[in-house]
DNA sequence: TCTGGGGTCCTAGGACCC
DNA sequence: TCTGGGGTCCTAGGACCC
């Protein structure tokens, strides 16, 4: 902890609704939510205008919906958002060589080496002022909340406490009468698992676990979080502002419309996802030796399963093999939500083989597959064998690489619904409805 | 048809080595 | 028959963050 408030926090309001409504001023004034939009979709980011009705963050987009119908529920432009934080993190830099993104919308920022003639509280808010200021101009037009303190902790929670738009200062010296009579969950890492854990050991506010014991914490929550959680509570905080984090996983992951219950279809995304995988790789030089693959299942409950190599790799069929060889392991006949195909273990350099080549098999880029344009209600005969003795298939769904038929049955109009990956040979089979012209022709 | 996607960090148990 | 530690690596799961 600092003698002097000079940690800066810097968080952007309502990112990604801010930027859809400064793009297009028709939504301005109104509710935006910005997040999936499919039937499984969550909330990314809520304008301030639709949280009014009650819409947050990380909530179903189905509940955001009922709770407010009439907002414009966008997917999400993400080359805008990154165009915008990437003038936002220059501006910052440029201000100090310590700065540490979070996430696209929010920093940390260092002030220490950022050349201020003292560090005074009335210094650093001018600053800070100043800044946020600056952060409008290169991003015309939004707005910034900045909290500053003796602490990156105390920073992050001054940065909340006016938002929007809002600046912050925490003096040095008033930091545990602002944090004692406030909740566990301002403290980071106290999610809801920990506060519940908390609130049976009659622990709700920060002043409450002030006063418990250290060896007391650590049997509640654990060691290291349970040490970290002491610390805090007394507002001691020492983490230095890290600039350059190296990456230590890339991973793919996919929510379906549907559960997925076809082995052969899964295969077939997991080696999509693979591919995405190592061409993130490749694109940073980096490779790895541990491929993992994520399975959730119709239920929720959430399976892994990973398998570590000698040398790492970057190598789309290496990971793609071992990724569908570690889901042989699961049963999944009750239907998959979720896959997700991920490498850890990175090191930003490939392995050489004795003979000096990389030991990256010399692949094919691997094959842009665009989504075949298939209407709806596209007739499907012979899409195989089993369905074409069905009769009629509907396209019911596609996106994500599925596509989604709904067969009609001799018993039911709205028979059984089947996915198939959007490159299955069999899809090339498709086409339209053969016309009465062309039954007589 | 309640519950995203991309991450980080921690824990606990087992294997293995010295 | 009864019995050591410590350290590292790997795997699976869970909590948390934005």
């Amino acid at each position: 902890m600092r003698a002097h408030a000079s940690l800066l926090h810097l968080d952007l309001d309502a990112f990604f609704a801010a930027v859809e409504q400064r793009d297009k001023p028709s939504l301005r004034g109104k509710p935006v939510v910005v997040g999936g939009v499919g039937s499984r979709g969550v909330v990314a980011t809520a304008s301030y205008e639709a949280r009014k009705y009650g819409v947050r963050s990380a909530m179903s987009t189905r509940e955001a919906r009922s709770r407010c119908p009439h907002a414009a529920f966008l997917t999400g432009r993400f080359h805008a958002y990154r165009e915008a934080s990437t003038a936002v993190m220059t501006l910052l830099r440029s201000v100090s060589p310590l700065v540490e993104p979070l996430s696209l919308d929010e920093a940390f920022i260092d002030l220490e080496q950022a050349g201020l003639p003292d560090l005074e509280v009335p210094t650093v808010t001018a600053f800070a002022e100043e800044l946020r200021g600056r952060v409008s101009e290169v991003t015309r037009g939004l707005t910034a909340s900045v909290g500053l303190g003796t602490s990156k902790f105390i920073a992050k929670v001054a940065s909340d406490l006016d938002k929007p738009d809002g600046l912050v200062v925490v003096p040095p010296g008033t930091e545990a009468e602002l944090l004692r009579p406030m909740h566990v969950t301002v403290i980071p890492g106290v999610g809801p698992a920990t506060a519940e854990r908390l609130r049976r050991a009659g622990i709700h506010t920060v002043l409450d676990l002030e006063a418990v014991g250290l060896d007391e914490l650590v049997r509640l929550v654990g060691k290291a979080h349970g040490t970290g959680l002491f610390h805090l509570a007394r507002a001691e905080d020492d983490r230095a502002v890290v600039p350059e984090r190296e990456a230590k996983s890339v991973s793919v992951e996919g929510t379906y419309d549907t559960d997925l219950t076809d082995r052969r279809l899964m295969e077939g995304l997991l080696t999509r996802q693979a591919g995405e995988v190592a061409e993130r790789l490749r694109k940073h030089g980096l490779s790895g030796r541990t491929v993992s693959i994520k399975v959730r299942l119709h239920d929720f409950t959430t399976l892994s399963r990973s398998s570590t190599l000698h040398s790492p790799t970057d190598s789309t069929a290496t990971i793609a093999r071992l990724a569908r060889g570690l889901l042989t392991d699961l049963d999944t006949s009750g239907g998959v939500r979720l896959l997700g195909v991920g490498v850890s273990g990175l090191a930003d350099w490939i392995q050489e083989d004795l003979f000096g080549e990389t030991t990256d098999e010399a692949e094919e880029p691997p094959e842009v597959v665009e989504p075949p344009s298939i209407r709806r209600s596209t007739w499907a005969p012979g899409m195989d064998v089993e369905h074409a003795e069905m009769g009629r298939g509907w396209v019911w769904g596609a996106g994500r690489g599925v596509v989604t038929v709904r067969f009609e049955t001799a018993e039911s109009p709205a028979g059984p619904v089947r996915s198939y990956p959007e490159d299955d040979p069999q899809l090339s089979a498709w086409r339209p409805p053969v016309t009465e012209d062309e039954q007589a022709g």
